[in-house]
DNA sequence: GGAAATCTAAAT
DNA sequence: TTTAGATTTCCC
């Protein structure tokens, strides 16, 4: 008998598969998917058994013997293994990098000693009984609905639309609750940024040593031992970012998908995976629920919510009556028109000067670092780029310039490099302008930022959280990550400065972003038992997602924002793929550009294919950046775009000398 | 990706 | 002629 084998290697060349004969005392144990040690060159390697055959198609003298197998389960590894399939197909690079994505243990060695999840549990005293928890009508509605399908066994997708505060989690809870009854298990993705021990706290108190999280932080080790207790059936319930969907249960039962919209569940890295989409493939492939809640769901999944692809349920009042935070959106072309030049907004700065004369506390969001601290000339509008990444570079305090894609640090010298002139600095404001703005206009005012730069190190932001909750500053100033997540109850007003930054970038979703940081950022307000207020300051005041966000209004915002998709063939209506070719030499980008698009457009002629266009990042770390677009109002034909394309880099006469990054959009 | 094989050129 | 260093070639 032979095996064909998978080698995990990261590298195009060898990604095929290698055929194995296999000794007599491993017949039968190897099957395919099943992790395997083989001889490779001089070296012993892990690798995947795709298929299983009784004739080689190579010499029977070439073919060498399979070292050992590991044990093989269908219903963990299989599933699994066919999750690294849709992986591969779906969203490119090499089936070892996708192998790699679904089944981390195989990067590096096993030493498998038996952790249990130390950090951060141990520490705390453990509450031993359940909380009792009452459902309240609406939560109750959407548990009966899912238990109706599960005891029916329908296993469905749902998207749970619930405003925040609403008590998406108590529902959470009773469905895992369920889940287990059945001696099944659940995975809890939440993203990253809200993989709080808090968070954490709520499920634990429920199922107690059955829980366990991953989080980055933890080091591969750590996560590996995480997912071997979920393999053994030590627990039942994990909780993590979207790498806990490749969590090896043996009989996974629910996927909950907490904060569905959140951008970081699309992985940066080949395979460049929608950690969304697989969570519903693997739902499909385990026989498994699958929930995708949100209060701002992504405007993909709302639309198959729409269509009836998923289900809907709805959770619209908040738990405790907290009323939502007024919000004011001031317009910020009248206040200049009035001669005020500054950052701040009349309105805001005397809503400022209001919550300060009454002890309370304010959070200033600034919509985006790296725009901010832009220097450009304001005779020739040339603007100061790093000369490896083609980014703006920020002015820092300490008088350099910085790049953030590849730390390079300039003297700043208060001239234009291309024109000479003198009159060059800082057009927009950052948060440290922001800082000594409040500072010169509040004098005595306790102010801390957070932003990239006041953080660092993975737990930076810590410290600066703890001193605001503490009520030990007055301002609280930071880019994105103040508006996620976190809840200061002393927080009385938020002003948004520059709304309107993030709908001013070249990528379809700007709006969707934008709506969901506006309603994230006016929900930090007014959390405790003072009333809260938000001040919206924008350039754009009649913009929809703007106007939507300021009224709390999902709906009135998917309407427009689906015309206008529609309009454009822009996703749920369209699917795009970008392809991003990259290379130490300009034209080699273009070349391979062309090549690709030649090969997309033979594969298929209905496709189109935009460019190649230089990226909208020209250049990092001095590897050029091209582009191409591919649209198509189906997923499929995308898909089969990219493999002819795979297929055909591979061939000799191909040109070289350039990459190939994949990414469905 | 990496070990082994093969090539290249400069030092003895 | 020797040999370190660079380059190319395979790997079931």
């Amino acid at each position: 008998m032979y095996a064909h084998v998978y080698i995990k290697i990261g590298v195009t060349k060898l990604d095929r598969p290698f055929t194995y004969s296999i000794p007599a005392e491993l017949e039968g144990k190897v099957v395919p998917g099943c992790e395997v040690r083989v001889p490779f060159g001089a070296r012993k390697l892990r690798g995947f058994v795709v298929s299983v055959d009784d004739q080689s198609d190579i010499d029977d003298s070439q073919t060498k013997d399979i070292i050992s197998a590991k044990p093989f389960d269908a219903k963990s590894d299989g599933a699994l293994f066919a999750l690294a399939g849709f992986v591969h197909e779906r969203y490119g690079g090499t089936f070892g990098q996708a192998l790699s994505t679904v089944f981390p243990s195989m990067a590096g060695e096993t030493k498998n000693k038996d952790r249990k999840l130390k950090n951060p549990f141990e520490k705390l005293s453990l509450p031993t009984e359940r909380p009792e928890i009452e459902l309240n009508e609406e939560q109750q509605r959407v548990v009966d609905t899912f238990f109706a399908d599960y005891d029916a066994g329908e296993r469905r997708v749902y998207m749970l639309k619930g405003v925040t505060g609403s008590g998406k989690t108590l529902c959470y809870i009773r469905m895992i609750e369920k889940v287990i009854e059945q001696g099944q298990q659940a995975i809890v993705l939440i993203p990253e940024i809200a993989l709080t021990l808090q968070n954490i706290m709520r499920f634990y108190r429920f199922f107690g040593e059955r829980v366990s999280a991953i989080n980055s932080r933890m080091t591969p080790a750590m996560r590996r031992d995480q997912f071997e207790r979920a393999r053994r059936g030590d627990i039942s319930v994990m909780i993590g970012p979207r790498s806990a969907l490749f969590t090896p249960f043996k009989n996974l039962g629910l996927i909950i998908v907490d904060e569905e919209h959140e951008t970081s569940y699309n992985s940066e890295h080949p395979p460049k995976y929608h950690a969304v989409d697989v969570a519903v493939e693997r739902g499909k492939i385990n026989g498994a629920s699958v929930v995708l809640g949100s209060a701002t769901p992504s405007v993909n999944s709302y639309y198959h919510a729409m269509n009836g692809d998923y289900t809907l349920l709805t959770l619209d009042k908040r738990a405790k009556d907290a009323a939502l935070p007024k919000v004011t959106v001031v317009d910020m072309r009248e206040e200049l028109r009035n001669g005020n030049r500054s950052m701040l907004s009349d309105t805001l700065f005397h809503a400022i000067k209001d919550r300060l004369s009454r002890h309370e506390q304010v959070m200033l969001f600034i919509n985006r670092r790296g725009v901010a601290g832009t220097v450009s000339c304001r005779e020739c509008g040339q603007v100061i780029k790093c000369s490896h990444c083609d980014v703006p570079m920020s002015l820092h305090r300490d008088g350099f310039l910085y790049c953030h894609y590849c730390g390079e640090r300039i003297v700043f010298r208060r001239e234009c490099p291309s024109c000479h002139s003198k009159l060059i600095g800082t057009m927009r404001a950052g948060t440290e302008k922001i800082e000594n703005e409040i500072i010169r206009n509040f004098p005595g005012v306790r102010v801390l930022r957070m932003d990239a730069d006041t953080t660092k190190g993975p737990d930076g932001f810590r410290p600066i959280l703890l001193a605001f909750n503490a009520h030990e500053a007055d301002v609280l100033i930071g880019t994105q990550m103040i508006v996620k997540g976190h809840d200061f109850p002393g927080v009385t007003l938020m002003g948004v400065l520059a709304a309107d930054l993030s709908l001013n970038v070249p990528d379809y979703t700007a709006a969707e972003r934008t709506y969901d940081l506006l309603l994230q950022a006016c929900g930090r307000s007014g959390r405790g038992e003072n009333a809260g207020e938000a001040i919206i300051q924008t350039y754009q005041p009649e913009n929809y997602a703007i106007r939507a966000a300021a009224a709390g209004d999902y709906k009135a915002f998917y309407d427009e924002e689906t015309s206008f998709r529609s309009l454009m063939d822009y996703p749920p209506f369209g699917h795009m793929l970008s392809v991003l070719i990259t290379s130490r030499e300009e034209d080699k980008c273009i070349e391979m550009g062309k090549y690709v698009k030649a090969v997309m457009k033979q594969a298929d002629d209905k496709l189109f294919v935009a460019g190649p266009t230089v990226s909208a990042i020209s250049k990092i770390k001095d590897e050029y950046r091209y582009e191409l677009l591919v649209k198509d109002s189906t997923i499929e034909r995308l898909v089969k775009a990219r493999k002819a394309a795979d297929r055909a880099v591979l061939d000799s006469n191909a040109p070289k000398g350039a990459d190939i990054w994949y990414d469905f959009t």
